[in-house]
RNA sequence: GUGGGUGUAGCUCAGCCUGGUUAGAGCGCCUGGUUGUGGUCCAGGAGGCCGGGGGUUCAAGUCCCCUCAUCCACCCCA
């Protein structure tokens, strides 16, 4: 090929104009929504140094850290000394060490920004994507947990995603279901990522997952017999409760239950073999299922060590994260057809002589509020041309405005989903396009 | 990181198994029918070193090897 490829680079996308007007109609929606529920917006820069990142996200997740060489006489060592964003949490940590004090108690925000992650491209799995967080920092209550999962259900709803299910967990009623049925302690974590699984893969495909990560046929035996069970919850519960961090876990799950209550637009449930993310969470998780479909669409937890590696201090926190490219998938699905992305009105270019009183009528309909275009190939493109490219922009009115029209002081108006022209007196105009398209 | 599939016009693809004159279709695009009327219709047109490199052969889009890209499953995640 002898010229550059014009794509853009593996993992990441170009948003169109409808592609943005859909994104930002949701984005619009979430910032709202958590604006309601009393979040303050934060933004932190793209890049950060290098240190802020490297050993938050364990062994395989510093791998993905996407890192910037050194610049200018530097460059030449191939260092790093500062990376793009991982996610928004750990800005979030950073924010909260250095600007703690001029920060309210609790500090709560929400954030929207893309993160990259030097990851293998795949399906709904990008190297650069937005994440929406929402945290809490500062509170070692309860109710900050029961408030994200509150207000994450809220933009879900808001959304039109009606139809989820909020799974609940705490990390030490996983620590207590190690405990409790045996699984020696250092395996913890390799047995819970198979117990995760159980939705996808059920008893007998977790038993062999157990099986493969060595981990004791006792233990195994005990767990199959209760994942299998109907009353599953109440098996495990009898379980935890006979055990000290098991019994904690369980009073933590059932704490934030009673206080998030109904929520509208879905349910909330305790969630046995809920594992999430193990590394930096301490108190309840969460994650969020759609309904038919085995893809989690938002998830969080409470993280209290996280912030103490940036200041002496140990600051508790909590918060959740929406999967905003699977909702906008979601809801790209779930959309109609016939979303308009265009302006109202394009005003035609009849020949060159009309061009300035062209641009003079569109800035006019502008001050009435009218997303007006103008068409910018200039008078020589025909009339034709013109409209067929306001039909392609979705425009629901085109403006014709030539010398005879200048002499009546007239605009001919064409109605593009129906055809009807009428012509109407020019100081009629903006009243006459308002009544048109906003009945 | 492991296994499998696919790379041909702007897009979606046919042709490849069984090599053989100018590589096709639909959609889109451009022009005209309509010198000031789109979306429908009709006619015409532009646009391809068949992903890249090497090999086999008189001859390669077609067969073989390598490479790159991309998709699917597993792993991991959002």
């Amino acid at each position: 090929m002898s010229t550059i490829d014009a794509n853009p680079p593996s993992g990441s996308r170009d948003f169109l104009p409808a592609d943005v007007a859909r994104r930002d109609r949701a984005f619009a929606t979430i910032r709202e929504v958590f604006a309601r529920h009393g979040f303050d917006p934060l933004d932190t820069p793209a890049f950060e140094r290098l240190e802020v990142l490297t050993g938050k996200y364990g062994e395989e997740g510093d791998q993905l850290i996407f890192k910037i060489l050194r610049r200018g006489e530097h460059e030449a060592s191939g260092e790093a000394d500062l990376a793009l964003r991982y996610d928004l949490t750990v800005p979030l940590a950073r924010v909260a060490a250095r600007y703690g004090s001029q920060l309210p108690t609790p500090f709560k925000r929400y954030h929207i920004a893309p993160v990259w992650r030097a990851d293998r491209p795949g399906k709904g799995r990008y190297r650069e994507f937005f994440q929406c967080d929402v945290d809490t920092v500062g509170s070692d209550s309860l109710v900050a947990d029961a408030v994200t999962i509150v207000a994450v259900a809220d933009v879900l709803d808001q959304l039109g995603l009606a139809g989820f299910r909020v799974q609940v967990n705490a990390r030490p009623a996983l620590a207590g279901l190690i405990e409790a049925y045996g699984v020696p302690a250092e395996l913890e974590a390799s047995a819970l990522v198979a117990l995760d699984k159980l939705d996808k893969v059920g008893v007998d495909g977790v038993a062999a997952e157990l099986t493969d990560r060595g981990i004791p046929a006792a233990a195994i035996a005990a767990l199959t017999a209760d994942l299998g069970r109907d009353d599953l919850e109440e098996a495990v519960r009898e379980r935890l409760a006979a055990t000290d961090v098991g019994a904690a876990g369980l009073a933590q799950v059932d704490r934030v239950l009673a206080l998030v209550g109904e929520v509208p637009g879905g349910d909330v449930v305790y969630a046995p073999v809920l594992a999430r993310g193990l590394s930096y969470y301490t108190g309840p998780v969460f994650e969020v299922v759609h309904a038919g479909l085995d893809a989690t669409i938002a998830a969080g937890g409470r993280y209290d060590g996280l912030i103490g590696m940036f200041q002496a201090q140990d600051v508790p926190a909590t918060g959740g994260s929406l999967g905003l490219e699977r909702i906008l998938l979601l809801l790209e699905q779930a959309e109609d057809a016939a979303v308009r992305s265009g302006p109202d009105v394009l005003v035609t270019v009849m020949d060159e002589d009309g061009a300035a009183d062209a641009l003079a009528l569109a800035q006019r309909l502008r001050g009435h509020g009218l997303a007006t275009d103008l068409y910018a190939g200039g008078g020589r493109a025909k009339l034709g041309k013109q409209l067929k490219y306001a039909d392609r922009r979705g425009v629901r009115v085109a403006l014709i405005r030539g010398a005879e029209e200048r002499t009546a002081g007239t605009v001919a108006v064409k109605t593009l989903t129906s055809g009807d022209q009428t012509t109407v007196a020019e100081a009629d105009l903006p009243a006459h396009l308002l009544r048109l398209l906003h009945p």
